[in-house]
DNA sequence: TATTGTTATACTCTATAACTATA
DNA sequence: TATAGTTATAGAGTATAACAATA
């Protein structure tokens, strides 16, 4: 492995790169969110909603690595404007099950024309193959972070591994 | 389960895990630069000072995509903590040049050690070839967006306009 | 007592406009 | 007039602690 330890100066860290980047991304959102009057966060929290379906809302920051005192605040505002319901779990009561309204699809549709532009424009450097790898990489990334979870699974199962062990949502943590 | 609208929904988009991987980069870099003092936008700037060499401020807020009322705060804060220096160019007193100082290429290097365990981590996942791999595609869209250049000439490439000469910010490398 | 979620608060980061000093 | 940088301020995002209700 040839990882360059000349002088640890040659590179801008991934950690950086991975950190402008998103920045731009959230940037892009911002603007492009603004027409409709939903912030960068309050999108990326019903994306993910949609990708995992209903959960608590603790689930739900712990996906997102959201501090769950910062997610209350944002659904609060989400459930305000009627884009996602909240219901105690019948069987816990301290628990908010959260799920997306129609209205929330809805808007959310609307929400991923509105990025597309600037999602584009980002990639604009990568093939269509570069794209698929690029995406692998990241997504790898973040499964094994506990971040972003594709499906209510992941989001749900610690670090079982991918093949086979699929069996109950075990819920352990 | 209902089906849904899950067009559009199969995949949580490329900017969306760009946004929390660089979310969680940055969270990684305040955690632990914080014994150091030293903020996540404090580290970006002189860690992409210590890339491009010394430069006039709007070329860094350039480079970083920061806007230039913002960096000139960092600078601030970093200039009264003695990490850079800033001196008027002598052929346009309003350019200031920046210039990381001794202290600051110091302080850097232990920077560097700090986030290093952070980095690994978040890597984990991805072995010595995709990794690679990752830096490859994520410097190729930095490049295509101006984003966090890697040399001096990258950062200054955009000023090209009114110039009529390559000027005294031409430095080859 | 431990956990789910809420409120409050402080801090960091981002965006915009008004200002100065040079050009 | 236009540009480089600064200041001020409002808004968005993050981190922590204290708290209520439930388990």
């Amino acid at each position: 492995m040839a990882q360059a330890s000349e002088s640890a100066v040659d590179r801008i860290p991934y950690g950086l790169l991975l950190a402008r980047l998103g920045q731009e991304s959230t940037a892009r959102f911002r603007r492009a969110l603004r027409p409709l009057n939903l912030g960068a966060q309050q999108f990326i929290v019903i994306k993910q909603l949609q990708a995992i379906g209903s959960c608590s809302q603790g689930e739900l920051a712990d996906a997102l690595g959201i501090d769950s005192s910062n997610l209350a605040s944002l659904t609060g505002q989400l459930y305000a404007r009627g884009l996602i319901e909240r219901n105690r779990d019948p069987s816990d009561r301290r628990r908010y099950v959260v799920e997306l309204t129609t209205e929330g699809r809805q808007l959310l549709t609307d929400a991923d024309k509105a990025i597309e532009a600037g999602e584009q424009d980002m990639l604009n450097a990568l093939g269509a193959t570069e794209r698929e790898q690029l995406w692998d990489l990241l997504r790898r990334m973040a499964d094994a972070l506990e971040l972003c979870p594709s499906t209510e699974v992941e989001a749900c199962v610690e670090a079982a591994g991918d093949q086979g062990l699929a069996g109950p949502t075990s819920r352990s943590q």
